[in-house]
RNA sequence: GCCGGGGUAGCUCAGUGGCAGAGCAACCGCCUUGUAAGCGGUAGGUCGUGGGUUCAAUCCCCACCCUCGGCUCCA
C-alpha cells in the first residue's frame, strides 16, 4: 500500500503503527506519543540501528525510543558526556590531544595527552567539571556529519590520535574500539558541538548538551594508548553519568557502601590479618581472629574433599629447576616466579603452582586403570612474583594457598568426572552463602596452545556437555583457554551484585605428556591419562577476601570468630554470666565475656561493631529464672529467653548457612 | 613494570623549616549500669627507610621500601 508522500508510517515495538508528517524525526515521534517520553528520550533505534533522535524517519521504519533511564539510554548519556569532557579539556589545556572516550559500566572515560607530559591534578578536575557544566548550560547541539577519510584527516590535522584511528579504519584494520569512534571507511562520522569542538564518533548522541549534567569526574589514571604497554601513556579521566540527580546520588552512595566493606579495611578493623611492610609487598600474616575463620574454611574444605573421594597429599615449597623445565612453566612464566636460589647441588625455585609435584606423585609407580580417577588434593602454598602495581590486598597477593586438586582420569571418564566436579564445586560455594553463578567456557587460542585438534575438541565437548547436563547457562570466551587446554571459570555474585572469579576447572593433556604419565589399560596397553586441574576457592586468601566483602564482615555464625558474647548488666551478675559462657563453651561454641566496668550500652555498641552474631545480656531476672536476654545481629532484642531455647536457636543457626547481613 | 596520589600514636586523620596534635582505642580511678558512645586522669611517636640541602628537616631535594587509584599482566 503506497503511502501518501506527505505522511509516513512507522511501526512501534508494540506493533502499533503511527502516522507522522513526512520528515518527522525521533523527537517528533516521541512528542506525538507523550510529553514525558519526549523529555526522557535520548536516541532511537531505527530498524535495529541506534540513531540520533534528530534524524528524519523513513516511511515504514520499525522504531523504538531509547529513554535515559534504560541501559542503552544511559550509555548514550555517558558517551555524550565524554564528548563534553573532551571539549572542556581542549578548551582549558592549550595543545591537549584527545584520543578515545567510550561509555563504560556506570560511566565513561576519555584519554588525553597533555603537552610536555603534564598530568591532571585533583584541582584540574574541579576546573574541568565547572567548564563541563558551562557547556551543558550552553545547550550546544550534537550535529552529526559524514565525510570522506581525507576530509576527516584535514579536520583532525592537529589531533594525531584521531588521525591514527581514521587511517586504521581506512586501511580496514580497525578494531572494535576504532569502529565505535569513526564509523566506516567510506563515511567517517563526526559530531560537532560548536565551531571550536568536533569529535570523531559513530554515535548516537543526545540532541544537545542540555540533556546532560548529572555527572561527576571520579579520578585520573594513566592508561596506555591502545592498551599497549610499550606505547605512549595517556592521561585518563574517569567519570560517572546518570539520567537524574537522584540516580547519580544513589550511585555515589553505592560506592561509599562498597568502600565500607572493602576487605582490606575490614581486615584492619576486625583484627583479622595484616600486611607488615617488613615482610615485603603482597605477603600477609594471619592474626588469631582471621586464623579462626581460615581454619574453619579449611576444615570444611578438607571434610568435603574427604567425603568426595580425594586423597590428601603434601608437597614442598621449593623445587629443583628441572621440575619447572619439565613442566614448561619456567619457559612460559619465569617472569612471574620468585628468583632462583643457587645451591651447590643445583638451582631451586619457590613453587608457583602445585601441579608438577602432583604429577610426580602420580608417576612414582605404575598406575592401573583400576585406580582412576585418582583425585589428589592439597592446600598448597605457592609464590608468584606479581608485578608491583598489580597487588591488591588479598585479591592479588604474592604468597597464597590454593585449594588445589588434580584429577587423573581416562578419556572415557572425563565427561562424568567434570560433571560431578561441577556439582561438588557449586555445593561447596553454596555453603559459603553464594547462590548466583556465572559460567564461562574458554576455548582454544590456536596461536597459543599445544596439543592435537582432536583432543582439544574432546576436552571442550566434555566441558560443554557437563554444563549442558546441569542446564547451566554459560558464555563462551573464544581463545581464552590456557595453553594446555580449555577451562570452565565460575564467577560468583556477591551480596551487592559484584562479580568475582573464583573456581576454575581445566582440562590438561599437556602435563601428562611432558611428565610421561601412563596407566595400564584393560587391554594391558599403556595409555596416557587426562589431567583435570581444579581450584575451588581459587586461593584461600582470595576467597577469604571475597567472603569478607560479601558478608561485609558479618560472617555467618558458623564462621564468626566470636559467636556469642555475654554481658552482665552489673558486677553482681558476673558469676551467672560466667556460667552461661561455660555452658556455651562446653557445647563447642566460641564465646567470650566483657566484664561490667563500662556502661551496658557501651559494651553492646563495642560488640555490635565487632559484628558478633549474638550478644547475651544477663541481669537480675535472668539470674533468678535461668534465662538470657538475646540481642541478635540484625534482629530484635528478646528478653527472658530460657537458656535451652537460646541453645536451640544457636544450634539451628550454626547448622545452616545464614543469608548475608 | 608504567602514570598519578599517599605513608605522622594501635585506628581514623590534622599540622609545621625552630619543643609533635585531635578523636576513638589502650591503661588507671570513680560510676554498678537492662540493650549502639557516663565522668576524670595517665601513657603512647626514630613523623616509612637511607642519603643530601640547611645553623636547624617530620616538612625541601634524591633514591629505595610499602600502600592507594588506574593501565598492562594474571599459569
Amino acid at each position: 500500500m503506497p503511502s501518501n508522500s506527505s505522511v509516513i508510517k512507522v511501526r512501534l515495538p508494540d506493533e502499533s503503527v503511527r502516522e507522522l508528517p513526512a520528515g518527522s524525526t525521533g523527537i517528533d515521534l516521541a512528542q506525538s506519543i507523550g510529553k514525558r517520553l519526549a523529555q526522557a528520550a535520548v536516541a532511537t533505534v531505527v530498524n535495529g540501528v541506534e540513531t540520533d533522535l534528530g534524524v528524519a524517519l523513513a516511511d515504514g521504519a520499525q522504531v523504538s525510543i531509547v529513554t535515559a533511564d534504560s541501559d542503552a539510554g544511559r550509555h548514550v548519556l555517558r558517551h555524550s558526556t565524554a564528548h563534553v569532557l573532551a571539549q572542556a579539556v581542549v578548551q582549558l589545556f592549550e595543545g591537549a590531544k584527545f584520543s578515545i572516550g567510550p561509555a563504560i559500566e556506570d560511566g565513561f572515560y576519555y584519554d588525553f595527552e597533555l603537552p610536555n607530559n603534564k598530568t591532571f591534578s585533583d584541582a584540574d578536575l574541579v576546573a574541568i567539571t565547572e567548564r563541563m557544566q558551562q557547556i551543558v548550560a550552553a545547550d550546544q547541539p550534537f550535529v552529526r556529519s559524514e565525510m570522506s577519510a581525507d576530509d576527516a584527516l584535514k579536520v583532525f590535522s592537529d589531533q594525531p590520535y584521531k588521525c591514527e584511528i581514521i587511517q586504521r579504519v581506512t586501511k580496514g584494520d580497525a578494531d572494535s574500539v576504532d569502529a565505535l569512534e569513526a564509523g566506516s571507511a567510506d563515511a567517517v562520522s563526526v559530531y560537532r558541538n560548536s565551531d571550536s569542538f568536533v569529535d570523531l564518533c559513530r554515535g548516537p548522541h543526545v540532541p544537545s548538551t542540555s540533556r546532560l549534567g548529572h555527572f561527576a569526574l571520579m579520578k585520573v589514571a594513566g592508561a596506555y594508548w591502545r592498551g599497549n604497554e610499550k606505547g605512549p601513556m595517556l592521561q585518563r579521566i574517569y567519570g560517572t553519568a546518570w539520567e537524574s540527580k537522584s540516580a547519580l546520588a544513589e550511585h555515589l552512595h553505592r560506592l561509599e557502601e562498597a568502600e565500607k566493606r572493602d576487605h582490606r579495611r575490614l581486615a584492619v578493623e576486625m583484627d583479622l590479618l595484616s600486611f607488615p611492610q617488613e615482610l615485603g609487598g603482597g605477603l600477609a600474616v594471619w592474626h588469631p581472629k582471621g586464623g579462626i575463620v581460615r581454619k574453619l574454611m579449611e576444615d570444611y574444605s578438607r571434610e568435603r574433599h574427604q567425603n568426595g573421594g580425594y586423597k590428601f597429599v603434601f608437597t614442598p615449597h621449593l623445587a629443583n629447576s628441572h621440575l619447572f623445565e619439565t613442566s614448561g612453566h619456567l619457559q612460559f612464566y619465569k617472569d612471574g616466579m620468585y628468583p632462583p636460589m643457587e645451591m651447590d647441588n643445583g638451582t631451586y625455585y619457590p613453587k608457583p603452582m602445585n601441579c608438577p609435584m602432583h604429577c610426580l606423585i602420580y608417576r612414582d609407580r605404575q598406575r592401573s586403570y583400576r585406580e582412576l580417577p585418582l583425585r589428589l588434593f592439597e592446600l598448597g602454598t605457592v609464590y608468584r612474583y606479581e608485578r608491583a602495581g598489580t597487588l591488591h590486598g588479598l585479591l592479588r597477593i604474592r604468597g597464597f594457598t590454593q585449594d588445589d586438586s588434580h584429577i587423573f582420569c581416562t578419556e572415557e571418564q572425563m565427561a562424568d568426572e567434570i560433571a560431578s566436579l561441577l556439582d561438588f564445586v557449586l555445593s561447596v560455594l553454596r555453603r559459603f552463602g553464594f547462590s548466583d553463578f556465572d559460567f564461562k567456557l574458554s576455548t582454544r587460542n590456536p596461536d597459543k596452545s599445544v596439543g592435537s585438534d582432536e583432543i582439544w575438541q574432546k576436552s571442550t565437548d566434555a566441558l560443554r556437555e557437563a554444563l549442558n547436563r546441569h542446564g547451566l547457562q554459560f558464555t563462551v570466551a573464544p581463545g581464552d583457554a590456557a595453553f594446555y587446554g580449555p577451562k570452565i571459570d565460575i564467577d560468583v555474585r556477591d551480596a551487592i551484585g559484584r562479580k568475582w572469579q573464583l573456581s576454575t576447572i581445566q582440562c590438561d593433556f599437556n602435563l601428562p605428556e611432558r611428565f610421561g604419565l601412563e596407566y595400564i589399560a584393560t587391554d594391558n596397553s599403556r595409555k596416557r591419562p587426562i589431567m583435570l586441574h581444579r581450584a575451588l576457592f581459587g586461593s584461600i586468601e582470595r576467597f577469604f577476601g571475597v567472603l569478607l566483602e560479601h558478608y561485609g564482615g558479618a560472617f555467618p555464625t558458623w564462621l564468626a570468630p566470636v559467636q556469642v558474647r555475654v554481658l552482665a548488666v552489673a558486677s553482681a551478675h558476673e558469676e551467672y554470666a560466667a556460667k552461661v559462657v561455660q555452658q556455651l563453651v562446653e557445647d563447642g561454641y566460641r564465646v567470650d565475656q566483657l566484664v561490667a566496668d563500662e556502661q551496658l550500652g557501651k559494651r553492646i555498641r563495642a560488640s555490635k561493631l565487632e559484628r558478633i552474631p549474638y550478644v547475651l545480656v544477663v541481669g537480675d531476672d535472668d539470674v533468678a529464672n535461668s534465662t538470657v536476654g538475646v540481642n541478635p545481629r540484625g534482629g530484635d532484642v528478646r528478653r527472658d529467653v530460657p537458656m535451652n531455647e537460646f541453645l536451640q536457636q544457636l544450634s539451628a543457626d550454626v547448622g545452616e548457612t545464614r543469608s548475608v547481613a
